[in-house]
DNA sequence: CAGCGTGTTGAGGA
DNA sequence: TTCCTCAACACGCT
């Protein structure tokens, strides 16, 4: 469930791991349906022969950049997930979509059981006027992020305070997980309308929102694999929720029971006595 | 077996 | 135009 923490996770076990400076010397595409703006055959040509330089994210958007100034944009959506591996893993696993195999018998693979995943290819920086990069918003840890920043974003929207969290052109790289703690520990109720938000809440969710994705980056992320070869490991977040998930459970706080709701579609849960 | 869901886009409505 | 809502995407799980 890649939220922005579990999009940096994947960056730094890809990069803990090795793939930095390693060679693409074949693709295989099991589900062409994943490539948006490329066939599999150009997206193969474009690959083969570069290797990784570096990784970076936007939002929740992984940024590869490969050799010739060639860049490769992934976006997990629900379900994918990337796993660098030995060119012979035991168990053969399901869902597998799209293996970048390596110059060093390793192989990347994305595994995706949805096939909701986005994969574009740019030469040079074209990447950069990719509608999807340019309309996002600067996340809760960019270094220009802070209250005003997120007020200025937000204030003006009729929408539900955790609806406008969600959009990613509002603030990115929040999901529906996080949303539900941030609100939480700001002690907001998710369905307040921002114009009805003073300024020291807006200072509670701004700071809560960097606070909340540090750490779980520093736990790896929430449910979702660790990313290393092996994918039984899981992120460590999901033990420090604190609302989200626990319907009818205690409220760590004051223990009345924590409700579920849908907002917009999304199931929200929230501590009705402490968020107001 | 029907319903639900972690994220985003795009069609359509107000 | 601008803002917003909701269905759709494809599949596993409950």
């Amino acid at each position: 469930m890649p939220e922005l923490p579990e999009v940096q996770t994947v960056i730094n076990t890809l990069k803990d791991s090795g793939l930095l400076n390693k060679a693409i010397t074949n693709v295989s595409i099991y589900k062409i349906k994943l490539l948006k703006n490329a066939s599999p055959r150009q997206f193969q040509k474009f690959l083969v022969g570069e290797h990784f330089i570096d990784i970076e994210r936007k939002g929740k958007f992984l940024i590869f950049h490969l050799s010739h100034k060639k860049t490769l944009v992934i976006h997990l959506r629900m379900e994918g997930k990337l796993f660098y591996e030995p060119n012979e893993s035991e168990v053969p696993k399901a869902h597998l979509r799209i293996e970048f195999v390596l110059n060093n018998k390793h192989t990347l693979r994305y595994y995706d059981s949805r096939i909701f995943g986005t994969f574009h290819i740019y030469r040079d920086a074209e990447y950069l006027k990719a509608p999807q990069l340019t309309k996002l918003a600067l996340d809760p840890l960019d270094i220009n992020f802070d209250w005003k920043y997120l007020k200025n974003h937000l204030f003006g929207s009729s929408r539900a305070i955790k609806t406008a969290l969600l959009d990613q052109t509002s603030v990115s790289g929040i999901g529906n997980i996080y949303a539900d703690e941030i609100l939480f520990l700001s002690r907001v109720h998710p369905l307040r309308k921002p114009s009805t938000l003073t300024d020291s809440e807006f200072k509670l969710l701004a700071k809560n929102s960097t606070l909340i994705l540090k750490k779980a980056i520093k736990h790896g992320g929430t449910t979702v694999s660790s990313y290393k070869w092996d994918p039984t490991h899981y992120g460590g977040y999901q033990n420090l929720l604190l609302v989200h998930t626990k319907k009818d459970q205690p409220c760590p706080t004051c223990r009345a029971k924590i409700q579920k709701i849908k907002v917009n579609g999304r199931g929200t849960y929230f501590c009705p006595r402490c968020q107001k």
